[in-house]
DNA sequence: TCCTAAGCGAGACGGTACGTCGTGTCTTCGG
DNA sequence: CCGAAGACACGACGTACCGTCTCGCTTAGGA
């Protein structure tokens, strides 16, 4: 039998023998470390404390993980991963659903201690900023490039054009960008009032720019 | 003679006898603490190592602040302190000068690192999500209200309406968290195409919006 | 006005300028030493907690004693002052009647922990051993020399011979050391029948030394 | 496999699991204590330094001893085992030599400075005082036993009468008692002739006893 | 069927920071 | 000069968590 490396599968397919690990483990891991996220918050988070939740021995954590800012990243990805972009008819409907779901996933409390610690740790640890890159951010950029694409099919866009990269980057920037400051530093909350004036902001301004 | 409590002048006056704080204590504590963010980030932040830094007991930390992420807000909003709104004579140029000032700000590590953590902290701590607010958020929104308020007087802006503050938080938001986002999250730079991007966007949408 | 300087009478008179020491506060703080001692023992007694029970300054404590070792002589000097030597008509009756006296005195917690800490730190500490020499030791020997004077007056023992200082040494060490030992570093009672077996040993042994 | 709980063989054999306590940990720690109590006597011996001479980690000393007063209490009881009885032929020099012994050891810094400390603490804390009492008391008393049965032997002392157990205590406490008090209380040395008169003096007692 | 190499639990280990406490000194004021 | 109040520098305390290690036991593939 073959299996792989753990990770996200980076790296080649590698032979081994010997024990397989165990992918009961990997998910008692991940959940435990989200329960505990969520009662305890960053600060309280421990290894031990999350083996001892998972019924697993410190040792199986670190035999995945290099330790708990990567642990903690592989949680948020998970929990990123939830977010859709339904089809709505409209740009600007789009654009409010999804700006809803990630205000929901923000005010969860596992999401918005884990998120900004794992940025802050990022700022001094290349290895975790590329993952947290390649983990979230790239992988969340999706939803702005398909719902583009729709809106394009449906001519509320143009088609791409020279900026178009750098569009899409701003675009990302400033939806979650707002989102997150108004929920995790200006502490209000998201509710569908707000979201649609961003909505009608960042259209309005969209339009603009041409 | 009467002291005052010390602090950022929460509180009532309040008669006391004993030997006074050391106001030399308080600066060079917030220099060392500073200095050590800069250089160690905010996991290698550590009180003995700021005592140590401002030639200051422990003890004199613990008597100021409850604990680092306490001490860390006030070093923050010393920083944030530092941001000014100079007139350029219209709105977009206010604009892209202050996003530049603000992310010249967010790109020195002792920002950047402490930011976010201070913030993830604050997520599982109220007292400390209130001191966030009342020293970083509500006192640097002066700078929305006074970039308004001047573009209202060049006649950029028409006087305030029914939605006049849930624009300014609406504003603050966009602006700070496009930032912060993009500096932070995203891992890109700031340069001036980017700020005037970000300007444009925002006034153009805040056109549309009437 | 002339007063003296602080302490068991050491030193000369000396005229003094400026507000007098309060004599209240003398006691005040020895009765809250001692009361502190009794309730916390030796590694719960502080200086602050002692100014605090006496309703004094830690500034007043400092005053009058270098360091809480000294102070705690000063306490232990007057409880071993409250011993006397009462006559019973016999060397032996006499002996019984201090051995429980001195048991009495050593079961009271503020004795039991103070002495033997004290004793402790003077064995690194020449001032202080010097200090529970004079106000101690020597003080006390005074019961042995006048039990013994009444005993030779009575002719129950010869009078002075040569070795007449070592061997009041020697009955001091022994009586005092055996009630200190039993009580607390055995941790058994002295009761009636101890106290009698021990001055039986004592007097038959001198009485063989001859 | 199957380990045994650490310590002096308190307790029953219990089975464990996970990496067995370190051995060489153990006798590093009491030899760094021991060191560190000669060197800067009872109130400069602090568990960091003591984990630090050792080459070990203060959680180490942690995980076996509660505190340094249990610590110290188990360095003392190392240094009295090294108390022998040597044979002599009469119970008179075997006296004296354990006297002598005794006084060598309580000369050594390291005895004196912890002896007293750990008493005296031990007036406060039950627990502490237990383990004085079976790690050093109860384990010497064979001295006195062993000194008893050989001069029983030899026809210098009768068989056990009703009062043995009493007497062994009582012998313990005045020679004991009476070399502490004499070393560490009167500041006084213990030589030759001193043990003689002790020794004569307990003999001609414990004779007229009968 | 056994061999063997890795996984696994348990928990000890060397480190490091935490936040608290006590010491003895100092710096204010007012008596 | 005394006294109260309390800040100060210093340094130890005992706890908690990190990430590594060392045990014996388990598991599953390949020989």
């Amino acid at each position: 039998v073959i299996w792989i490396t753990r990770g996200a599968g980076y790296g080649p397919w590698v032979a081994r023998t010997g024990r397989p690990r165990s992918a009961r483990a990997d998910a008692a891991i991940l959940d435990a470390a989200r329960a505990a996220l969520a009662e305890l918050g960053w600060g309280g988070l421990s290894m031990a404390d999350v083996a001892g939740r998972a019924g697993v021995a410190k040792t199986t954590l670190y035999r995945r993980w290099a330790n708990k800012n990567e642990l903690a990243v592989d949680v948020l990805a998970a929990l990123f991963d939830e977010l859709r972009l339904p089809d709505h008819g409209s740009l600007a409907a789009d654009v409010e659903d999804v700006v809803l779901q990630f205000a929901t996933l923000l005010e969860r409390p596992e999401t918005k201690t884990a998120l900004m610690a794992v940025v802050a740790e990022s700022t001094h640890d290349d290895r975790l900023r590329r993952r947290v890159r390649t983990a979230i951010v790239d992988r969340q950029k999706r939803l702005v490039v398909l719902g583009r694409h729709r809106a394009q099919n449906r001519g509320e866009l143009p088609p791409d054009g020279a900026g178009a990269p750098g569009q899409v980057d701003l675009v990302f920037d400033v939806i979650a960008g707002a989102v997150i400051h108004r929920i995790l530093v200006s502490g209000e909350p998201v509710d569908a009032p707000w979201a649609s004036a961003l909505s009608a902001l960042l259209l309005g301004g969209l339009t603009a720019l041409r």
